[in-house]
DNA sequence: GTCTATAAGCTGATAGAC
DNA sequence: GTCTATCAGCTTATAGAC
């Protein structure tokens, strides 16, 4: 099927490789909509006319960026899966991010919550594919708590400890409070014990 | 001291009230670096030359807002304490805003969370002028726990409140759930009645 | 594959007529 | 006080040389 002449379309590029991490970070700092094609290139050192060899639209550079920041969300999971096998501890990873991203979360806050509200304001057609980032989590929490014997709340309770993370990141980027973050992780980490202990519902 | 005859510079304007009222609308639908004058002028009725007898730079603009928005603050939280006589009540009333203002918290966000984590990623020297909104809500929050025989830990339980309406906020501006705000809020709602039953600490 | 040169449009901001 | 006309600068995007 397919044709083997010209190259098969999947070999790695380096510069493309190259725009897709500086605009996933200078997104992040600094916002899609005050990211230039200019601040991307000065910082990836090439030209701007050499973007359209590789993207023919600005939309299309932040698609990649939102599907690169997808893979890294899975291998993350997938490194947490490999490192630690009871639920309970995984769904700890989760909650220990706020401390273990602490630094740049202060400044540009949470890579996945700001990207998804910027793209909501602007009305931009990729805000889904951001919130399915957020979406992987969901579904990932939700299986980690069905583990626990929670099946019927797992959604529930997942929901809870995204809304969770969102809300120590926001405030964390208002007022810098690392005291508040520790506080907020063990008042979580008390909660999860607690449904841990309580695996059967009413 | 003050000359009486060119005006006492307090006087209403109603075409400046007219462009703050709209550039707040547009900041909190839009975002601020994506409002342009242009936006702003014509949802107003007025030419872009005509802005700049008012205000010097868009960055004025953006002050007037902040000031504005801090102004309805106060205004808000004195008609809850005008309303409800007991500090439970008066935090209920901060915690039903997520369900009072849902629609607009669903198509785009808390107007503090969003505008201050904005700033924070432009670097723009407003965002402690943003932030300040967000510690009259910890402040008077804190004065109310504080009430509630919680003075030792009003400034953390104040924090938890924000962080759990930052939180549900930027989920429900993700995926639109509302059965997910509806049981967020009737947690914090047990939460709240937990702390009011438990005035003296350990 | 990367560059330079260039286009058309929007941005915040200014000057001056009315 | 509000307007029109205008500015320089930046934006995304294109064309074509190398």
């Amino acid at each position: 099927m397919a044709s083997r002449q010209p190259r098969p379309a999947k070999e790695t590029n380096a510069t493309r490789d190259a725009i897709v991490a500086v605009a996933d970070r200078l997104f992040y700092e600094q916002g899609f909509a005050h990211t230039s094609f200019s601040h991307i290139a000065d910082a990836v050192g090439i030209s701007r006319g050499n973007f359209y060899y590789h993207f023919r639209t600005k939309d299309e550079i932040l698609e990649a960026v939102i599907a690169s920041r997808m893979q890294a969300t899975h291998d993350m999971i997938a490194a947490w899966e490999a490192r630690d096998g009871s639920p309970a501890g995984r769904i700890l990873c989760y909650i220990r991010i706020v401390v273990g991203n602490r630094g740049k979360i202060m400044r540009h806050g949470c890579p996945v919550g700001t990207l998804t509200g910027e793209l909501a304001k602007l009305g931009h057609p990729s805000r889904p594919g951001a919130s399915a980032i957020f979406g992987v989590f969901r579904g990932w929490l939700s299986r980690q708590f069905t583990l626990l014997g929670h099946a019927r709340n797992a959604d529930a309770l997942a929901m809870h400890v995204l809304a969770f993370s969102q809300g120590v990141a926001v405030m964390d980027n208002a007022f810098r409070d690392r005291a508040f973050v520790e506080r907020e992780v063990e008042r979580m980490t008390r909660w999860l014990a607690d449904v841990v202990a309580a695996p059967v519902e009413a």
